[in-house]
RNA sequence: GGGGCGGUAGCCAAGUGGCUAAGGCAACGGAUUGCAAAUCCGUCACGCGAGGGUUCGACUCCCUCUCGCCCCUCCA
């Protein structure tokens, strides 16, 4: 079957066909560790964790690299001119009062001034909510997940490289710069070329700086700076790399090749990051290409509005699974969340338009799951577990390959496998090994990593199984008003309650 | 101003020139139940942002308009 993608870099839907036969290598833009990453970000590495996925679904060996940006930027103009305070900085203000509140557990990080204790913290709780919801390149780590302040070196030497081939220069303010005018193709990828950018249109540049480059887009590949939070040695000074060079370099080190399969991120980095990491690396390898595809997802909103702190609708990984996601009266729910109900509501709709996350869309995100957990469960029980192979002309397979060949349509994809799991198969054992091949690529039913967040679980469902007791004392003594609120008592704590003649179950809620 | 992406029922979301516009959730009717939940059966868009055009025929192609989102040196 012929795989198709939609690539930014043409504006068309291509068939995908490895650069090189041995496997494919795709990059990640991976998160800042600043703070924790929060769903939207978690949109965009689902994204390329479910490209991947499907990459090996259809059989292909597949190198998934992603970086960790823990070098402190400049929250203003980053790349350009290095202005602003540090984030390394501002998270180091940042946890020293989360400290004293308590919100950063006791020992967690000894020295908020230490930037690499700050980056450990953080990069520790992405991978912990990365594999939680099943991105597998999270127990790549570290081999596959490369931080940036390990590969200092590799930047060092495509800086040279660049200067030395014409693409980079000094400014009078002793920073490297990469020359924009240098690389011809410089606005391919997001149609942003140099006749048609305005500059200072986002209204981030400041003049003074603007005045040591040769073209206004230039952008910063090393600055010296003696006062930097984190610095290294270079022959330019001791100081720190711009933001665009470690994908270059990560990605080339990692990938060991010039030209790589696929390269993903957020809409927000197709310009200027991507771009620049185009000019970069085509710079240094001589090679028209970087990536062959460019694959970016479009943004996440909560509840119909941009997620922002301000607005309290800003969510992490951990607010949603601990039940902090507010409800439509706007109170949180405090239901916990099972991680594969979060990675399904993730993930279900397509990639390349704007994702709602919403309340009653996780409710509904769990109660897919739910289908698809009994169903395993039935399917299990008919056949003792004992799955049979199936290859991708199962009938259910083959549509369900269809959808996702087609650019990722995982929507397509569910609607597939939805009504078939409130079927009765007639084979279980080749259904079970239908929906193995199937949960490959979904990853939900069940999500293969032990869950975060379940701590206490015995104690709560032993007062549930208690309570359960109690209501079918209740029912059997007829005495339906203690029923009915022993019932309530239960439903309070997150559970569903199953009424049979054999006795009462309760159910935990996944959402 | 420029470069992109999207707008399908109450909600989420497929389809993309031609059978009656997938699927899920919610809702409603029924079976079941002490009443519920769960489960099962059934109902649920004469319509695909608006208006034109092409066509025997368009949600699907073309044009105009409109709304939402991203980017034009913080950003997933």
């Amino acid at each position: 079957m012929e795989l198709r993608f939609y690539n930014t870099l043409t504006n068309t839907t291509e068939v995908f066909h490895p650069v090189h036969a041995d496997c494919v290598r795709m990059y990640s833009c991976g998160p800042t560790v600043y703070d924790f990453a929060h769903i939207g970000n978690f949109r965009s590495f689902l994204f390329a964790d479910v490209i991947r996925r499907t990459l090996e679904f259809f059989g292909h060996r597949v190198h998934h690299v992603m970086n960790i940006t823990d070098v402190g930027h400049m929250t203003d103009d980053a790349s350009a001119d290095g202005g602003g305070e540090d984030k390394m900085q501002a998270a180091a203000r940042r946890m020293k009062e989360d400290k004293k509140s308590g919100k950063v557990p006791e020992g967690a990080v000894q020295n908020p001034d230490d930037p690499y204790q700050i980056a450990r913290y953080y990069t520790d709780a992405f991978l912990e909510d990365a594999r939680t919801l099943g991105v597998k390149v999270a127990s790549e780590y570290p081999e596959n997940i490369l931080h940036a302040t390990q590969n200092i070196d590799a930047m060092l030497e495509m800086i040279s490289q660049l200067i030395a081939n014409g693409h980079a220069y000094v400014g009078p303010d002793g920073v490297v710069y990469y020359s924009v005018e240098s690389f011809p193709a410089y606005g391919r990828l997001s149609g942003n070329t140099l006749d048609r950018l305005m500059t200072g249109a986002g209204g981030r540049i400041s003049d003074e700086n603007q005045a040591n480059k040769r073209h206004p887009a230039d952008f910063m590949l090393w600055k010296a700076d003696s006062s930097h939070i984190m610095k290294w040695d270079s022959p330019w000074g001791a100081g720190y790399p711009g933001w665009h060079i470690e994908c270059s370099c990560m990605a080339r080190k990692r990938l060991g090749k010039d030209v790589i399969d696929i390269h993903t991120g957020g809409e927000d980095l197709i310009f200027p990051h991507h771009e620049c990491e185009i000019a970069q690396t085509c710079g240094a390898t001589g090679q028209e290409t970087f990536a062959r595809f460019w694959m970016h997802a479009r943004f996440l909103l909560v509840e119909g509005e941009k997620m922002s702190k301000s607005k309290g609708n800003f969510y992490t990984v951990r607010d949603v699974l601990q039940g902090r996601v507010k409800d439509d009266k706007g109170q949180p729910t405090g239901v916990s969340v099972h991680p594969a109900v979060l990675r399904l509501e993730l993930i279900k709709s397509h990639y390349r338009g704007n994702m709602n996350f919403t309340h009653k869309g996780l409710i509904d995100s769990a109660g897919a799951v739910k289908r698809l957990h009994d169903f395993r469960a039935r399917l299990e029980a008919a056949t003792g577990g004992q799955a049979e192979a199936v290859d991708l002309n199962y009938p259910i397979l083959k549509d369900f390959a269809a959808a996702l060949a087609d650019d990722l349509n995982i929507a397509g994809a569910l609607g597939v496998i939805l009504p078939w799991a409130a079927s009765t198969p007639t084979d279980p054992a080749a259904a079970l090994g239908a929906l193995n091949r199937m949960n490959e690529v979904l990853a939900i039913a069940p999500l293969q990593s032990a869950g975060a967040g379940q701590a206490g679980a015995n104690d709560e469902q032993a007062e549930v199984q208690d309570l359960c007791r109690q209501l079918d004392d209740a029912r059997k003594r007829k005495d339906f008003a203690a029923a009915d609120s022993l019932r309530g008592q239960i439903q309070k704590r997150g559970y569903d309650v199953k009424t049979s003649p054999a006795g009462t179950i309760a159910e935990k809620r996944l959402a």
